[in-house]
Formats: structure tokens, sequence, C-alpha cells
DNA sequence: TTGAAGGGCTTAAAATAGGTGTGAC
DNA sequence: GGTCACACCTATTTTAAGCCCTTCAAA
């Protein structure tokens, strides 16, 4: 039962978890009215009994409607105010906040969004943030924003989704060259001669297949540590990959790292190439030391790596141009056997809207069919289910 | 505001009662904050993951206490909130062999099956009835084609099994208090900021 | 063998929009035939069900009304599972030919004719049909949402496929850099053919290059 | 301590359907 | 406040590759 707002004079006011503690709050302007606890109002909506197997009510979709009631604001002001905070908080420019509440109108328009449950209609303010920074080659990544507005990956992406196909914006994609150099900056990695580096390792790593289909940032991150670790004075103790994840603020490496791992295996089909250096004495370990070389001679070295290739199976067809690099899933794929496909034997089947037992013969049947006993104990069984509450 | 459906395992009731419990929980766990925020020197928004997640690393790499560094140090997300995961532990050879008499006297009933193995879900149940379907399909086919006599036998335990169970719920209890371990900090965070 | 399809999928990067002239008219043709994974079908058994009773007697059989409205039947041969709703409706899924999907709902319907229900075998439809294959080549998925982004969506944080939306055959694809292609959303075979011979002259167009 | 391995989620399509959220009229 | 037309949960199937988690084995 909403109340009267002292600020907007709207009677939306009503309770709400929004920034996580308990308001009563105006879905239309987003006014906290007063703080309260409602818990004990709660518990007593919370009247859900499921007392048997019936076929009644209470449906697990019940369930998910019950716990998704409360819910903090999501009228007109409230959704400008949020995108306001957002932008805020992200210190965007004026101008990015000014199209992110244009989407926003734009957006609130639209019927198909209308009927937007809640917690998505808080996903589409989140939404407008994130496709104007993307408009803008602002480097945030969706997995920041389903964190900052508190949703899953899946319903951003569906609001995502039908937003860019409503308003009908056409999105470029991440530029992987753009996170770089976003890094790059946030480390304090300036140096002219550094960022070339780095965008010379991330253009072999794209060569190598290594960032389709994949998230921008392990690679971008992958690039500037293998730069990064060719810098570092061999006698430096800590150039270990996590010790650079600890200095430079960097959770969860485990993805960045197999990255890496694949860089460094193009530098070292690459580093093979190079006349003057024993096959025997490159390896992953030391393979950073050779990066200014590799960097250096990469045309030549590329093309040496495809004669070598190409004279290694020389029974290829000539319009097909040898690779030097495969996508990396391509390892795994081989290690599995390819699976044999066989067509399905081709059969008939009656399209007779009767049923014969020319259907299921009847010795096939009985497998379909319980026996007295087995309904019995079955019938048990589900009354055991059903009749007591606890059947976990 | 928290959304309760991305909590943990149990995030899917498995019966009503978990709902109601689960909503209860929540009532306290609702506390959950919107990431606390921060704008370092750089301009880029810095979520204080302390204050949401489990404590990804104690404050301890100060060889670089440069404030810049120890301000970025939370702000890479993580990826690991408000996902739908529910992590399964691995299927012992005495549930394997439990799931195989019980798919063999009631098929593929997996809210059968679910009572004769109360301590898997339902969902888990049918993964495994995928996973061996893939990895063993002569197997699950004879199982079903077996019918077995129902009797009671399944639901009996042995001593062995007794002893194997206890076992178990001994490990899932560790877990347990592992997991649960960061839910206080997270209150206590809330609490300071409150 | 589709004249206009190359005019409407740009396969050449450089001239998005000028339709390509087959170097080799009559050999156009992939070779390669997207092999069937998984068929949906929907027949209407003519009847009012009891679920209750359809669970206690059919072995395979799984109801659990607070969960889902439906009961869940399985069969081995052809190895397909089936919703079955009380309005008499149902859904057969997991067949790998259209044929197999008839037979196994032929299978279900018996069975439940048998536990005393009057049922026919009416409206059979394939709702859906799932193929996939392999191109044998990889593919350049960023230089394919640039020319193709009408038709694409690609966000490799939230997926790792290109999905592209073939207006005709109105056919879903989704692209691997592996050269793996997924193709959904047929009502007929011949639609997954269409759209995968489509689709390859573009992919070809996006194995190499930098 | 560290990584490898495995499990379970993500994406698309399509039908089936009750109960309920959601806002306009 | 009731109707209306959506949304959208539960569930089923199947393939693709990436990501993120836990578990366990060598170092």
């Amino acid at each position: 039962m909403p109340s009267l707002c002292s600020e907007c004079g709207e009677n939306a006011v009503e309770e709400d978890h929004h920034f996580s503690q308990d308001h009563k709050v105006c879905t239309n302007c987003g006014n906290v009215v007063e703080e309260l606890s409602f818990q004990a109002e709660k518990e007593s909506s919370a009247c859900f009994v499921f007392s048997d197997g019936s076929y009644s009510a209470s449906t697990v979709a019940t369930a998910y409607h019950w716990q998704n009631r409360k819910r903090k604001s999501c009228g007109h002001k409230a959704g400008l105010k949020e995108i306001s905070e957002l932008c805020k908080l992200m210190k965007m420019s004026s101008e990015l906040q000014k199209r992110s509440t244009e989407l926003f109108e734009k957006a609130y328009n639209i019927d198909c969004f209308k009927n937007y449950m809640t917690k998505k209609k808080h996903v589409l303010n989140g939404c407008c943030v994130y496709i104007s920074c993307r408009q803008e080659n602002w480097p945030v990544t969706i997995a920041f924003i389903c964190d900052l507005i508190q949703c899953s990956r899946q319903d951003f992406n569906s609001v995502y989704k039908s937003l860019l196909s409503q308003l009908d914006i056409q999105i470029t994609s991440v530029c992987v060259e753009d996170v770089v150099k976003h890094l790059l900056n946030k480390f304090g990695f300036e140096e002219p001669e550094f960022v070339n580096k780095t965008m010379k390792v991330l253009q072999l790593a794209k060569d190598a297949w290594i960032s389709s289909g994949r998230a921008a940032e392990p690679v971008a991150t992958a690039a500037v540590y293998i730069v990064w670790k060719s810098q570092i004075n061999v006698s430096v103790k800590n150039v270990g990959f996590k010790n650079f994840c600890a200095v430079h603020g960097i959770g969860s490496y485990c993805n960045i790292l197999k990255k890496v791992k694949e860089i460094q295996q193009t530098l070292l089909i690459l580093a093979h190439q190079i006349p003057w250096v024993d096959n025997k004495m490159v390896t992953q370990k030391n393979i950073s030391s050779y990066l200014n070389e590799i960097l250096n001679y990469e045309k030549s070295l590329k093309s040496r790596a495809l004669e070598a290739h190409a004279s290694e199976s020389a029974d290829d067809v000539l319009d097909e141009p040898k690779m030097i690099f495969e996508p990396p899933c391509y390892k795994k794929r081989k290690r599995e056997a390819e699976p044999i496909h066989v067509e399905p034997d081709c059969i008939s089947v009656s399209s007779s809207p009767e049923l014969t037992e020319l259907d299921i013969p009847d010795s096939e049947m009985d497998q379909y069919l319980k026996t007295p006993e087995e309904v019995a104990m079955c019938s048990n069984m589900y009354e055991m289910m059903y009749g007591t509450p606890n059947d976990k | 505001v928290m959304d309760e459906d991305h909590v943990g395992k149990d995030n899917t009731p498995e019966n009503e009662e978990n709902v109601e419990k689960e909503a209860v929980e929540e009532e306290g766990d609702n506390a959950m904050p919107v990431p606390q925020v921060r704008i370092s020197e750089d301009g880029t928004i810095v979520v204080n993951e302390a204050s949401l997640l489990v404590e990804a690393s104690p404050p301890k790499t100060h060889d670089h206490c440069d404030s810049e560094v120890v301000y970025e140090k939370a702000s890479y997300t993580t990826y690991a909130s408000f996902k739908k995961k529910t992590h399964t532990s691995a299927w012992t050879d005495r549930e394997t062999n439990k799931f195989y008499k019980a798919l063999s006297t009631v098929g593929t009933d997996f809210t059968l099956i679910n009572a004769i193995l109360p301590n898997r879900t339902r969902h888990e149940i049918k993964n495994k009835f995928k996973k061996e379907e893939r990895i063993n399909r002569g197997l699950v086919d004879h199982a079903i084609k077996l019918r077995k006599h129902f009797d009671m036998s399944v639901f009996e335990q042995t001593e062995s099994d007794i002893e194997a169970e206890k076992e178990e719920q001994r490990k899932r209890d560790k877990k347990q208090r592992k997991s649960k371990s960061y839910k206080p900090r997270q209150k206590r965070g809330r609490k300071k900021k409150t | 063998s589709l004249p206009g399809a190359s005019s409407m999928y740009p396969a050449t990067p450089a001239l998005p929009m000028t339709p390509m002239t087959p170097a080799t008219p009559l050999s156009d043709g992939s070779g390669i035939v997207p092999q069937l994974q998984n068929i949906v079908s929907t027949v209407n058994l003519g009847c009012k069900l009891d679920l209750k009773k359809i669970a206690l007697h059919a072995r395979n059989a799984e109801y659990n009304p607070k969960r889902f409205a439906a009961v869940i039947m399985r069969i081995r041969e052809p190895r397909t599972t089936a919703l079955i709703f009380s309005s008499g409706k149902m859904v057969c899924t997991g067949a790998k030919s259209e044929d197999f999907s008839r037979l196994a709902a032929r299978k279900y319907a018996r069975v439940i004719q048998k536990l005393g229900f009057p049922a026919k075998f009416l409206d059979f439809k394939i709702q859906n049909m799932v193929g996939s294959c392999d191109v044998k080549f990889p593919i350049r998925l960023e230089g394919l949402v640039l020319t193709h982004g009408q038709f694409s969506s690609y966000e490799p944080e939230l997926f790792p496929g290109l999905i592209y939306r073939m207006v005709k055959p109105r056919i879903v694809l989704l692209i691997f850099v592996s050269g793996k292609v997924v193709l959904t959303g047929a009502k007929v075979r011949k639609e997954i053919y269409e759209a995968f011979e489509n689709i390859y002259p573009i992919l070809k167009a996006f194995k190499k290059m930098s």
C-alpha cells in the first residue's frame, strides 16, 4: 500500500532494499522517506505454506516471485537518479552521462521494457550507462557493471541485447588495443617503448588467434605482463606472474596465466626461427629475454616459420596458405578423437492419427509399464514425499 | 539490492522449506551492500571487494606501498558475484553404486531417486544421469532394462554406509564452515559502514 | 545454388555491399553436410490426461507438479525425452532425425494409450532442429562482426561464439573461432543446409587475415 | 605452493503451461 | 479495481568454447 511522498507528491512510497538497507522509498523519485526495519512484517507475509504435493499454487514460480518481491524503486525519476549516481561513481564525463540519460529516456518509452520485472528495470539503467561507455570506448567490462548494479550476467545480457535491438544500435566490438592502453595507463607503464612493445605483442597474440572468442581484459593483461617481465632486470627476484598480479591488484589470474602461456608459446615458435639461437636453449621460462629480438625481426621470423611449416607438409593444396598459428582450442580438439558421425538409418514411420501395436510391439511395451507391485511401492514413496514436508 | 537468486549452492530452492529458510536467512544477509566504491587517482572506479566478496588476498604485499597500488588492489572485478553457479562435490563410488541401484529400481524418475539419495539435489542426479549416459551408455541401458525388484533395500544402510556418510558429512561440514566464514566479515563490514 | 544470397550476406570484407561473382559457379558448394543433433517436435494426443496416473503407472516417468506441470518421460530407443501436459499436448526432444522424432512421439503416445487414455496422434509437427558442422579452418570473428554487424552479435565477455541471425532462411548460427558452427531454429532440414551454404563463403572470407 | 583437470554454467532455438509480476487503460 | 497483454519462473534437448570454481596431484 503506497503512501504519499513528501518530495514529489506521488502516491508511490514503498518499502525498499536500496543500497541494502531497509527503507521506505518513493518508487517515483527515489526519495528516502524513512528508515525502518520491516522484518516482522515481512515474516508475516512469508506465510508460504506448502503442506502437500497438491496441484495448488505452491509452485517454484510462486517462490521465485515471492523472493523477488521487495525491490528498490524503478520509476522514471529513480532511473535517472540511479544513472546519475552510476556516472558519478565511474567519473564519467558529463557528455557521457548525458548520453546515458538520453538512452534511458528513449528506452523508458519503449513498450517492451514497461512490463519488465523490477530487477530488470534496474539492469536497464546499468545497460544505458554501459552502452554509452562502449560507444565512447570507455573501458568498462560487463562483469564490472554487473558487480556494480548487482545483477547476473544473463539478466544483463538479455536487457543489453533487447536494448540494442529496440534502439537499433550497432555497437562496435571491444577494442583490445584500447583495453591495453587503459591498463598501461593504470599500471603507470607509459614509456613509448613499453607501449610500442605491448602493442606488438598484442598484435602477435591476435595473429595467433589468442584473442578471438575471448574476453579482452585477460588477453590485454597477459600482453602487458609479457612486456613487463622482459623489461625487469633478471636479477630481480619476483618477476613471477603472481607477484605482478599482487603489485597491480589483479584478482583472478588463473585465466590470464593461460593467455600468458599461449603468448609465450607463440613467441617460442618465432624464437625457434632465429638463426643464431639454439632452439634447445629457448624455453617458455626464458622466452622473455628474447622478446626484443623476436619483435625486431618478427616479419622475417614469421616467413621463415611459414616456410618451415610448409616444408613439413608438402602434400597440401596450393591455394591454401599454410598457417603458422592455430587457435588454442584446436589443441583440445586434437586430444579428443574426432567423432565419426553415422547417418541414422532410414526408417518408415506411420503418420496415421490412430495408434496401433505396430507403434510399439507388445514385447517392448512391458519395459514402459510398471508392475502392480511397483505401482504400489511408488505410490507409497510419492505419499512419503508429498505427505512429509521435509523431502530433502 | 541483493538478488536472492545468486547466493550459493541452494539458491534455487530444492523444496519449499528451503525457500522459506532461504528467504528468512536472506533478511540478515540481504545486507550485502552495493559495492563499496572509491575512485582512484587515475579516475577509474574501484570496488572494495572486501565489502562484498571473500577476502581476495590479505593485505600482505606491502613491498610496493605506493598508495596508488594499494588503492588499485581491489579494482579488478572477479566475475565471482551473481553467478547461478552451484558446485557439485564429486560422486564417490559408493554414491555411484547407489545411483545405479536406484536407477534400476525406479527408472529415470529423478525426483524419486532424490528421495533415495537425499544428499544430492534432483539437478545433481539429472546431471549424473547425463554424464553416465555419455561415458557409459551400455551400463545405463542395462540398469534401466534390468528392472531390479523393488525392495526397501534402496533405503537400507549398512554399517559401512553409515560410516561413509558420516565421513562425507564431516567433509561437507568443513566446506560449509569455510564457505560461511566470510559471511560474518561481510556483516562486520556493513556495520562499520553504518 | 542460392542466387541473391551473396548480395544479402557480403562475403568480401573490402566490398561489403557488392554482389560477389563466384569464381567457380558450378562448384561453389561447401562439400560439408551439417549433422542434425537435436529435434524438438510437438503432437496433440487429443484428450485430457491425469498426469498423476501416468507418473504412477509408466516406467521412466517423473512428475513433480511443484516444479513443473508436466510428466517427464524417457525412452531408450530412439533415445528421447518427452514432456506430457495435462492438456494432452506433448513435446518430444532429443531425436537425431525427423523420422526418429516421429517414431519416439508415437511410442510415447502408445504408452499413454496403454494406460487407458483415448490417445490419438494429431498435428505432429517438427518445431525446431539443431545442426552442427565444422568448416575445418579458423574464423576471425572480430572481422566477421565488422562487416556483418547487422546480423551479428559478438560479445566474447558473455559468450565465445558469434551469434549470426540469418534472415533467409530464418536461422540462428553460432560461429566459433575453431570453425565449428551450430545452426538452430529450423523447421525443416533444408533450412539448416541452406543457411550453411549461405554462411560458408562468408566464413571462407574470414579464415586468414590479421 | 602450484598448476592441471574436471564440473557446471554461459549462448541460440522451439514447443508445452500455470501462477504471478507489471503497468496501461 | 478488473481486464489486458505482456514478462518469465519452473522443465526438456543439443552442439559449440570460454570462464570460474573446486579438487587433487606433483613439485
